[in-house]
DNA sequence: GAATAGAGTTGTTTTAAGGCAACATAAATC
DNA sequence: GATTTATGTTGCCTTAAAACAACTCTATTC
């Protein structure tokens, strides 16, 4: 498998908030007093894979994380992420574009679909 | 490669969850007035695995997702992803713990090292 | 201190993730 | 309507993700 830089070598603030969410995903699972192998059992993986994830590891599938978020209970969390209400620059963009003419291209200011 | 089951047939809810968080991507990026290619471009990326994360897909590498939020300065909403002060499921369980002798291993009530 | 269980590590095997080329389509600007 | 750009799609190739066995080192409970 290919592994794009992201991934491979990610800068140093993506590499933190990875370590920090290992971190918090550890301390979330012995608070509930589950083994790794307990609680990679009810996500669906192996213990190995959990103890990526809590280690942190990049190139790991986004669902492991997420799957293991759902199983403990904190799902809600991955909700509120990149939510657009909350994306303040974003609005900020999209209000100060408004006045103009369409700069250059895209499909104007609808979000999507 | 073989791929865990939690992410080769996650459960609706996860993947529920990845399919929103890759519109909210979206919407950023079009926010920004960046093209796939380009906001690619600065993540460290093919302009195919953007359209993977825009469309959700559960066996992506977590720090391509990450990586992208950090692109468009979103990072902030994942430092608060599964953060201690913040369960309070897991506070709960280790509060109601704590007045009891340690009920079989582990060790104890210290979040680790 | 013997037994049990969680967890770190290493090597092997399988198989699909991710990059890319090459196309097609849609939309926007001229 | 011709050009340009953004995006979907398909197939191929390389390489490592994830499972597993087989250890090890702990730490806890008896």
């Amino acid at each position: 498998m290919r592994v794009s830089p992201i991934a491979g070598s990610p800068p140093h603030a993506v590499e933190q908030a990875l370590t920090t969410l290992g971190r918090n995903i550890r301390t979330a699972r012995l608070r509930r007093r589950l083994s790794r192998r307990q609680l990679a059992e009810k996500v669906g993986m192996s213990r190995y894979l959990m103890a990526d994830i809590e280690a942190g590891k990049p190139t790991t599938a986004v669902a492991a994380y997420i799957g293991t978020l759902w199983a403990l209970g904190l799902l809600d969390d991955v909700e509120a992420l990149a939510h657009p209400d909350q994306d303040l620059e974003g609005k900020v963009l999209e209000a100060a574009r408004r006045p103009t003419t369409a700069p250059k291209r895209g499909r104007a200011l609808d979000d999507d679909f």
